[in-house]
RNA sequence: GUGGGUGUAGCCUAAGGGUUAGGGCACCUGGUUGUGGCCCAGGAGAUUGUGGGUUCGAAUCCCACCACUCACCCCA
C-alpha cells in the first residue's frame, strides 16, 4: 500500500489547533455582524472566465496560480483564488443590485492559488472576505479598514498599521502610467529585466519590485498621489481623515500596488511580524469597475480579504491565549454488562440534559476505565458496577477532588446538570 | 518556475561504514478482589522518505526522485 501524504501546501488542522480557528472566525463573524454585514456562500468552483476576467488577465494569479480543469461536460472551471469575483457573479445574478444599496456582504472559506508554499503561504488557504457594494462613500472604505483593524487588535495584535495608497482611476490612471513610463524611459539601463517587461504589460508593478538594482530607480520614481484627479485625491484626502478621527494608524506607501487588477483608488495592506516574508495579512481596496466588467451595473465596491492561517500563526507567535473548546464533563464507567446497559442509557440521558459524556468501551477494569477518564480531563467519573445497580445508587468521583459520593440512579442526571 | 536547508516509530531524538537501529514523550498491560494522576516493571510500535549505486558489510558514502522547510517570485 502506498502511504498516503496531503497534497503539497495543504494544511491537516487537528483537533489541538481548532481552539485557534473557532475563535478567530467567532470573532470575525460578531464583528462583521455589528456593521451590518451578511452572510454570503458562493461556490468554491466557477467558470475559468470569471476570475480571468475579474482579476485580469496577465496577473500572476491568473497566469500560473489557478487551479483549473475541464469537468465532464467539458466545462473550463477554476477552484476559487479568491472570494471578490464569485461575491460579484453573485451580487449580479441574484439581482442583489436592486436591494436596498449598500450591500454588506463577507463569506468565509477556502481558496485556492498554486504556488510554492513557504512560511505563511500555502495552496489551500482560508480568507474571511468583506465587501461592501453600491456606495463610493469613503466612509465605506473606512468601515471595512476598521473591521479587520478591531479583528486584530482583538486577536491581540500590537503596533497595527496600514499601508495605504491609491491606484486611481480610468479617468487618472492612464495620465500618471505616462509620467511614470516616460521616468522609467530614461532608467531603462538601471532596472531589471522583469521591470522591463512589467513597463508593457502592468506598469504599476514596477513600484514593488524587489530586485536590488531596481531601488533607487523606485526611490525617485514620481508618486500617483501627485497625478491624482479631483474625485480621487478629495476620497484619499477624506478617508485620511476618517483614519484619523479613528485612530486607526496608517502609512501612505507609494509603492503598494496590488496585484489584482480590478482595484481603484484605494488600496491597503495590514502586515504583521514575525511570520516570516509572507507578512501581509490582509489586503483590500476599492473596486469600483468590477461589477460593471463582469457585465453587472456600474457599481462602486470596496473590500477587504484576511488570511486566517497567517493570521493564527501570529496569534501562536504572541503566545495568544484562546479559550479551548468545550470537552465533555463526565465520564461513565461500568463494570458487567448489566451496568454497561445502564451506562449507555446514562450518557445519552445526559446528553439531552446538556452534559457532555463519555461512555466506556470494552469490557475492562475499572482502573483502566479511571485512567481514561482522567485522561479525557473530565470532573466527574460515574461507576456503574453490581453493586451500584444492587443499591440503585451510582458512584460519582470527583477527579480533581479525588472524592467520591454515591447518588440515586434517579436523581443523577438532575445532580450533574446541577453542577456545571 | 529558481535557489538553499532537512528527511531515523504519532512526536522529539541517538548511532557519522561493522552484530537483533538506542533513548525520551505519548500509547497499552501489570504492580491480587471494583478506583485515575506519581512511582516501578513489562509490552507494542521503524521496510532509517523512495529507488538505484559503491562496498564483504550502508541509517551512515554517491546519484536520482519524492516530500517537508526557508527564501526568490507573488500574495492572504
Amino acid at each position: 500500500m502506498p502511504r498516503y501524504q496531503r497534497p503539497t501546501g495543504t494544511l491537516d488542522i487537528l483537533p489541538e489547533d481548532q481552539h485557534y480557528w473557532d475563535h478567530v472566525r467567532a470573532r470575525a463573524r460578531r464583528l462583521a455582524e455589528l456593521a451590518g454585514f451578511e452572510r454570503i456562500d458562493v461556490p468554491m468552483f466557477e467558470a475559468t472566465q470569471l476570475f480571468a476576467r475579474g482579476i485580469g488577465a496577465g496577473t500572476d494569479v491568473v497566469d500560473k496560480e489557478m487551479y483549473t480543469f475541464t469537468d465532464k461536460g467539458g466545462k473550463q472551471l477554476t477552484l476559487r483564488p479568491e472570494f471578490t469575483a464569485g461575491v460579484m457573479r453573485a451580487y449580479i445574478e441574484n439581482g442583489l443590485h436592486v436591494h436596498l444599496q449598500p450591500v454588506k456582504l463577507y463569506s468565509f472559506g477556502p481558496t485556492f492559488r498554486y504556488d510554492r508554499p513557504q512560511a505563511g503561504r500555502y495552496r489551500q488557504f482560508t480568507q474571511f472576505n468583506v465587501e461592501i457594494l453600491g456606495d463610493q462613500d469613503p466612509a465605506a472604505d473606512v468601515e471595512v479598514m476598521a473591521l479587520v483593524w478591531d479583528l486584530y487588535a482583538g486577536l491581540g495584535f500590537r503596533n497595527l498599521e496600514f499601508q495605504l495608497n491609491s491606484t486611481g482611476c480610468p479617468r487618472c490612471r492612464p495620465g500618471y502610467v505616462a509620467v511614470l513610463k516616460s521616468y522609467y524611459a530614461e532608467h531603462l539601463d538601471e532596472i531589471c529585466e522583469d521591470c522591463r517587461r512589467r513597463l508593457e504589460r502592468s506598469p504599476l508593478r514596477v513600484l514593488d519590485c524587489k530586485a536590488g538594482r531596481c531601488q533607487s530607480v523606485i526611490a525617485g520614481a514620481p508618486h500617483f498621489l501627485d497625478h491624482l484627479c479631483h474625485e480621487c485625491a478629495e476620497h484619499l484626502h477624506t478617508l485620511r481623515e476618517y483614519l484619523d478621527l479613528l485612530g486607526r494608524r496608517y502609512a501612505i506607501n507609494h509603492r503598494l500596488v496590488r496585484g489584482l487588477d480590478y482595484y481603484t483608488k484605494t488600496v491597503f495592506e495590514v502586515w504583521a511580524a514575525g511570520i516570516g516574508a509572507q507578512a501581509a495579512v490582509c489586503g483590500g481596496g476599492r473596486y469600483d469597475g468590477l461589477i460593471e466588467l463582469l457585465g453587472g451595473p456600474p457599481t462602486p465596491g470596496v473590500g477587504v480579504a484576511v488570511g486566517l492561517e497567517r493570521i493564527i500563526l501570529v496569534m501562536k507567535g504572541l503566545d495568544v491565549e484562546v479559550p479551548s473548546l468545550p470537552t465533555p464533563r463526565v465520564f461513565v464507567a461500568h463494570l458487567g454488562s448489566r451496568a454497561k446497559r445502564e451506562a449507555l442509557r446514562l450518557v445519552h440521558a445526559l446528553r439531552h440534559a446538556d452534559v457532555g459524556a463519555w461512555l466506556s468501551y470494552g469490557e475492562r477494569g475499572l482502573k483502566s476505565q479511571l485512567r481514561e477518564a482522567g485522561k479525557r480531563g473530565v470532573r466527574y467519573a460515574v461507576i456503574l458496577g453490581e453493586d451500584e445497580l444492587a443499591t440503585g445508587a451510582a458512584t460519582v468521583r470527583d477527579m480533581d477532588a479525588g472524592e467520591q459520593v454515591s447518588v440515586e440512579l434517579a436523581e443523577l442526571v438532575d445532580w450533574l446538570s446541577g453542577r456545571g
